[in-house]
DNA sequence: GAGCACTGC
C-alpha cells in the first residue's frame, strides 16, 4: 500500500540500504559477527554465571574489550540498575572503546554506554556499561567501599600491571568476599571472625540495609601470565580466546651488534632497498636518540639512487607537541615510505596504521626508584620477552609483517618473561595513603599479587608519618591524613596545600602544585634555543622555580581572560591561548593539564573548608610555607657548591634549567631528585654517572 | 650550563 501525504500525492520511501548510515550499520554488524569472540558468546556467559572469578586470556584483535560487556548486558547482568564496569590503564582507551560500543549498541554516548575518566565523565543514571580508568575506580572505592553499583567489574589489560591495577586487584578480591558474606549473613553460615575481618578491612561505614548481590570479577590479560592471575585468585578458571593477528616473521642478527643505533640505521636502509612497500617502525629509547637518528637518516638519504622510493622520517614521543605527533598518523605520500622513530609510546599507547616492518633494538628507558635514598633514575635496560612480543605484534595489524630484532636469538632467551610490576619500583606513599583511607591498616598484610619489599613499605610509612598523615600507631590521622587521602596528588603536595592555608598563601600554592603535577611546561626545540630562553626570562622569579611557574600560570590566565573580555567564545579563547603558548615556548598540552588539575583541586580544597587567600607580594611568607611543607626534600649547600640532601645524605646538584642555578642559595628545597645513568647491553655508553637534582626554592 | 621512557587520580 502506498501512503499519501496531505496533498494526496503518493509518498515513496527508499528501503535505505544505500544510505551511508545504513552501510556503516551493516559494516558494524558484519565486523562484530566476524570477531573471534562472537562464536563463544554462549560459552562465555555460562562461565561467568558458573564462576565468580574468571580469567580471560584474549589475544590482540579478539574483540574481548568491546564485546564481552555487551554479552553480559544482554545476558541479564544489568538488571535492577546494576552497572558493568570495565577498567583500562589508559584514558584514551576508555574513551575510544566506549565510543565504539555506544555506536555498536546504537545509543548516544552517556546513555546506556559511557565512560568516566578524570576531568571527563560522560556517564548518567541510565549508564549500564561503564568504561573507566583503573585509577578512577580506586577513587570511587573511597566513596563506596563495596562498589555496590556494580554487578560485574572487568579489569582489562591486567598484564600491564600498573600500580593502579595491582592495588585494584587486591581491593576487588576483598570487596568480592565482603559482598558474598554480606549476602549470606542471615544464613549464619560464615564464621563470625572471618566475616568481621573482611568487613573491617573493606568497609569504613556499616553497610546500608539492602542486601548486595555477589560481585562478578573478570580479569582480562594478554597470553603470557594467565597462570599468575589464576593462582592469585585461588586457582580461578582461565578461558582462552583466539586473536586475529597476521603472522610476523621474526629475524635476529647473526652476531652481537656493538652499536644498536648504527645497526638500526643499516636495517632501515636494507628494508628500504630490498623489501616491498610498507612503513617501518623503529623503537628507540628517548628524544635525544630519536633526534640524532633522524639527522643521520637525512644525511644518508642523500646518497640513495634517484630512482628509489622516497623516505620520510617522522618522530613520535610523548613530550612532542600534539600537532607534530599527528604527522606520524598521516599516510605517506605515494612513492614514499614512512619511517617512524618512536619511544615506548608506540608499544601500547598509540597504534600507528600502515606498519609492516618493526625494528627492535631490545632496549627501553625505564624509571627505577631507590627506596633507601628516595632517588629516581631513568635507566636504559633490556626489554622483557612480553615487550618484545608486543613490539613485533605492531607489524602484523593489517597484514603479514616482519620484525628485525637487533640482537641474537640466544640473547632473547635471556630476557626476563615480563617487566617487573610498577608497584615494586615506585614510591609507595600514595598507595599506602589510599589503602589506609580504604580501611586497610595492615599494609604488610594486604593481599598484593606481588608484595613490595618491607623496606619500601617501611620507608613510605615513615614519610607519611613525618608529613603528619599517620598517627603514632600508624593509623590515618584526622583531619590531616584523611584530607591528604582525598586529594589526588603526591602526598607532599597535599601536605603543602594544608600548610599553605595556615600561611595564607593557598592561592599561590594551589597554582604551584598544579603546575608541578603536570608535565614539563617549557618546550625547547633544538633549533630555537635562544628564542626559547629569552621567552622564559619574562617569567623568571628570583624567588625560585615555584614562583616562576606561578607567574607563567598567571600570565596565561590573564591572556585567556583578556580574550574572553573581548567577547571570544571558549573555543576562540582557547585558540588565542595556544598561540600565546607557541610565542612563549610553553607546552600547551601541559598547561591545559595544569589548569584542569588546578580547578579540580581547588574544588576539593574548598569542600574541605580551607581558606584560599593570597600572600600578595610577600614572597617570604610563601618561601616559609615551602620550607614547612617540603622539608623532606631540603638540601644544604656544601663547600664545593654542591648540595647535600638532608633526608638521604645524597650529594645533589641544581639542574641548569632552574632559575636558582647561578644564585646557589644556602638552603634549597627540591621538587624532584633524579639521577641519570646509562647501561647499554649492545652499545657501551657509560657516559656519565652524575646525579642531577632539580632544585627549586630558597628558604630563609 | 644540561636534558626528560610512559601512564594515572
Amino acid at each position: 500500500m502506498v501512503s499519501k501525504n496531505s496533498e494526496g500525492t503518493p509518498k515513496w520511501k527508499s528501503n535505505g540500504n544505500n544510505h551511508p548510515q545504513n552501510l556503516r550499520r551493516q559494516l558494524i554488524v558484519q565486523q562484530r559477527k566476524s570477531l573471534p569472540i562472537a562464536s563463544v558468546e554462549k560459552r562465555l556467559l555460562e562461565e561467568v554465571r558458573k564462576h565468580d572469578i574468571l580469567i580471560i586470556v584474549g589475544e590482540t584483535g579478539s574483540g574481548k574489550t568491546t564485546q564481552l560487556p555487551q554479552f553480559l548486558c544482554n545476558g541479564g547482568f544489568c538488571r535492577d540498575g546494576k552497572v558493568i564496569g570495565i577498567t583500562q590503564p589508559r584514558r584514551v582507551a576508555a574513551v575510544t572503546v566506549a565510543k565504539r560500543v555506544a555506536e555498536e549498541c546504537e545509543v548516544e554516548l552517556g546513555q546506556k554506554v559511557g565512560y568516566s575518566i578524570r576531568f571527563d565523565d560522560t556517564t548518567s543514571a541510565t549508564t549500564r556499561i561503564k568504561y573507566m580508568t583503573d585509577g578512577l575506580l580506586l577513587r570511587e572505592a573511597l566513596l563506596d567501599p563495596l562498589l555496590s553499583r556494580y554487578s560485574v567489574v572487568i579489569v582489562d589489560e591486567a598484564h600491564e600491571r600498573t600500580v593502579h591495577t595491582d592495588v585494584l586487584l587486591g581491593l576487588l578480591k576483598g570487596v568480592q568476599l565482603a559482598r558474598s558474606l554480606e549476602g549470606r549473613k542471615d544464613a549464619n553460615s560464615v564464621p563470625l571472625k572471618e566475616a568481621n575481618n573482611v568487613q573491617n578491612r573493606v568497609s569504613l561505614k556499616p553497610c546500608q540495609g539492602s542486601k548486595l548481590s555477589p560481585l562478578k570479577l573478570i580479569i582480562m590479560s594478554a597470553s603470557l601470565d594467565a597462570r599468575g592471575f589464576s593462582e592469585y585468585f585461588g586457582g580461578a578458571k582461565a578461558v582462552h580466546i583466539q586473536g586475529r593477528q597476521y603472522p610476523v616473521d621474526i629475524l635476529y642478527t647473526h652476531h652481537a651488534e656493538p652499536d644498536y643505533v648504527d645497526a638500526a640505521l643499516i636495517t632501515i636502509f636494507q628494508i628500504h632497498m630490498n623489501e616491498g612497500p610498507g612503513d617501518i617502525l623503529v623503537f628507540l629509547t628517548g628524544q635525544e636518540e630519536i633526534e640524532s637518528v633522524e639527522k643521520l637518516i637525512h644525511e644518508r638519504v642523500q646518497k640513495l639512487p634517484e630512482s628509489s622510493l622516497r623516505l620520510s622520517v617522522v618522530p613520535i614521543f610523548s613530550s612532542l607537541p600534539s600537532e607534530k605527533q599527528m604527522l606520524a598518523f598521516k599516510p605517506a605520500l605515494s612513492g614514499t615510505r614512512k619511517v617512524i622513530l618512536a619511544t615506548n609510546i608506540a608499544e601500547t599507547s598509540v597504534t600507528i596504521p600502515g606498519i609492516k616492518y618493526v625494528i627492535d633494538p631490545g632496549l627501553v628507558k625505564a624509571r627505577s626508584y631507590n627506596h633507601r635514598t628516595g632517588m629516581e633514575s631513568l635507566i636504559i635496560t633490556p626489554i622483557s620477552k612480553a615487550q618484545a612480543l608486543q613490539r613485533s605484534g605492531r607489524a602484523g595489524r593489517e597484514g603479514p609483517g616482519k620484525c628485525f630484532r637487533l640482537y641474537q636469538e640466544s640473547e632473547f632467551a635471556k630476557l626476563v618473561d615480563s617487566t617487573t610490576p610498577e608497584i615494586k619500583r615506585c614510591n609507595l606513599a600514595n598507595v599506602i595513603l589510599q589503602l589506609k583511607a580504604l580501611g586497610v591498616d595492615d599494609i604488610m598484610g594486604f593481599d598484593f599479587m606481588e608484595k613490595p619489599s618491607r623496606t619500601a613499605i617501611a620507608n613510605s610509612l615513615e614519610q607519611l608519618f613525618l608529613l603528619g598523615a599517620l598517627t603514632d600507631d600508624y593509623k590515618l590521622s584526622d583531619p590531616v591524613g584523611s584530607q591528604m587521602a582525598r586529594l589526588p596528588l603526591d602526598p607532599i603536595y597535599s601536605k603543602a596545600l594544608i600548610v599553605a592555608s595556615e600561611f595564607n598563601c593557598l592561592e599561590e600554592m594551589l597554582i604551584s602544585v598544579a603546575m608541578l603535577s603536570a608535565e614539563s611546561m617549557f618546550y625547547t626545540p633544538r633549533d630555537k634555543l635562544d628564542e626559547a630562553r629569552d621567552a622564559r626570562k619574562c617569567f623568571t622569579s628570583v624567588d625560585g622555580d615555584h614562583l616562576t611557574l606561578v607567574s607563567v600560570y598567571r600570565a596565561s590566565a590573564e591572556c585567556l581572560e583578556k580574550s574572553r573580555l573581548a567577547g571570544s567564545k571558549d573555543k576562540k579563547a582557547e585558540k588565542t591561548l595556544n598561540k600565546w603558548c607557541r610565542e612563549n615556548f610553553i607546552n600547551s598540552r601541559s598547561l591545559k593539564h595544569a589548569r584542569d588539575i588546578h580547578s579540580q583541586i581547588r574544588g576539593h580544597v574548598e569542600q574541605m573548608g580551607l581558606h584560599i587567600t593570597s600572600c600578595g607580594d610577600d614572597m617570604l611568607q610563601f618561601r616559609r610555607c615551602l620550607a614547612a611543607s617540603f622539608f623532606l626534600n631540603a638540601a644544604l649547600k656544601q663547600h664545593d657548591g654542591s648540595y647535600r640532601a638532608l633526608a638521604s645524605s645524597q650529594t645533589v646538584q641544581i639542574h641548569p634549567s632552574s632559575v636558582l642555578f647561578r644564585a646557589k642559595p644556602e638552603c634549597i628545597v627540591v621538587y624532584q631528585m633524579s639521577s641519570i645513568l646509562y647501561f647499554g647491553i649492545k652499545r657501551v655508553v657509560i657516559s656519565h654517572l652524575g646525579k642531577g637534582g632539580k632544585k627549586n626554592q630558597q628558604i630563609k
